[in-house]
DNA sequence: TCATTTCTGTAGTGGTCGCTAAATAATGCC
DNA sequence: GGCATTATTTAGCGACCACTACAGAAATGA
């Protein structure tokens, strides 16, 4: 944990975590390039240079939101119980929050992956760490699944976990560009038809 | 069809097809707005005003590379046969344009949706329009396979069709993250597994 | 040959980008 | 109060952004 020095000079004038909140929500909505250190001024009423001096560069900037994405509005898998039924909260519960009214549509995750694209190779690999973190982990609850008899010993558990994965992103995709919370989770529905029985 | 007069001053030093080709593949590799007209310059050869008497700003360009990638690297669904062999094919078709080589991963228009996010509104809406379509396009298909029996009576068309549309961007996020192609047809493969039975 | 038309290369335009030096303001410590 | 320390504000840095005025080059028509 980061301890704070019991401050000497002239205290901050915001808070931090309110500020990475608004910073976080610029980036989500807008991506990392999409969003100026103009914009991030705007939206926290901060100027340049206090960003600069509680964070230390647009890039750390966004990667602490991203954190803080993770932290505050990201899913995970339920350890416990059958793994069809976390699988299928997982699901729903994207599809409920990439349509929460207040927040920016679609998974902050999903869209830096694209908007990064190939290019600012520095900037997106911490999201693409956590998009193959998050396959990785569907792929283990489903293959101790296997292991339990849950699902049948043949399953292709890497296949499943990409499916499941994409659906992820692809519920992304759908909700930036304007699907319902009804749609959604009629997807979820859906995409949990491909369970192996 | 657009109609070239015959020219009479001084004619083109290039292939306009060649070179909205080499523009196609750096907007899909580095998206709109990770792409500067100096990278244009780069990819291409020209010179900026050459460029601008071609076409006519960044954003027409855009619109015209956008247009050539449906032309040449779409996919279509197969209007005859089968709706489950149509959709099928068309699953395993993009998993493997996905990760052609010689070519930038992932789809052009999935990766718009994220890149260019809420903001960039007017950049934004052609590729929009292009996801929708073919969402709406995969939904009439089933609604056909539904009124001519291939499909049970209450399948939720809609739904399933987001799902397999979602497959499709998820897909596309999973190439720009460095899936393989057997692992993109093995996510293809499971998908199919939630086809109504 | 000369005039006309169209394209190409040079060399910028004003604007925005991420970022920061320097001055000023607000605190704690003595 | 005076000093050290830290935060905020003002103002502006060089680099890059999309884009273009202008002059020269290459074609056609007379």
């Amino acid at each position: 944990m980061e301890m704070r020095k019991p401050s000497r000079g002239r205290p901050r004038s915001f808070d931090e975590e309110a500020v990475l909140d608004a910073v976080m929500r610029a980036f989500w909505e807008h991506g990392y390039e999409g969003t100026s250190v103009a914009t991030l001024e705007a939206a926290t009423g901060l100027k340049a240079p206090s960003l600069y001096g509680a964070f230390g560069s647009k890039e750390v900037l966004y990667q602490a939101a991203l954190e803080r994405y993770a932290r505050e509005h990201g899913n995970v898998l339920r350890p416990d119980g059958p793994a069809r039924e976390a699988i299928s909260e997982f699901l729903y519960e994207a599809a409920d929050r990439f349509s929460e009214s207040g927040l920016p549509p679609g998974c902050m995750v999903s869209t830096a992956a694209l908007a990064l694209g190939t290019a600012q190779r520095g900037v997106a690999t911490r999201p693409a760490k956590m998009r193959s973190e998050t396959l990785a982990g569907i792929e283990q609850r489903l293959r101790t699944a296997i292991t339990e008899g849950e699902l049948p010993a043949g399953t292709d558990a890497g296949a499943l976990a990409r499916l499941f994965g994409a659906v992820i992103q692809g519920m992304s995709v759908q909700a930036i560009d304007g699907a319902t919370r009804q749609e959604l989770r009629g997807l979820a529905k859906a995409a949990m038809d491909a369970w192996p029985r």
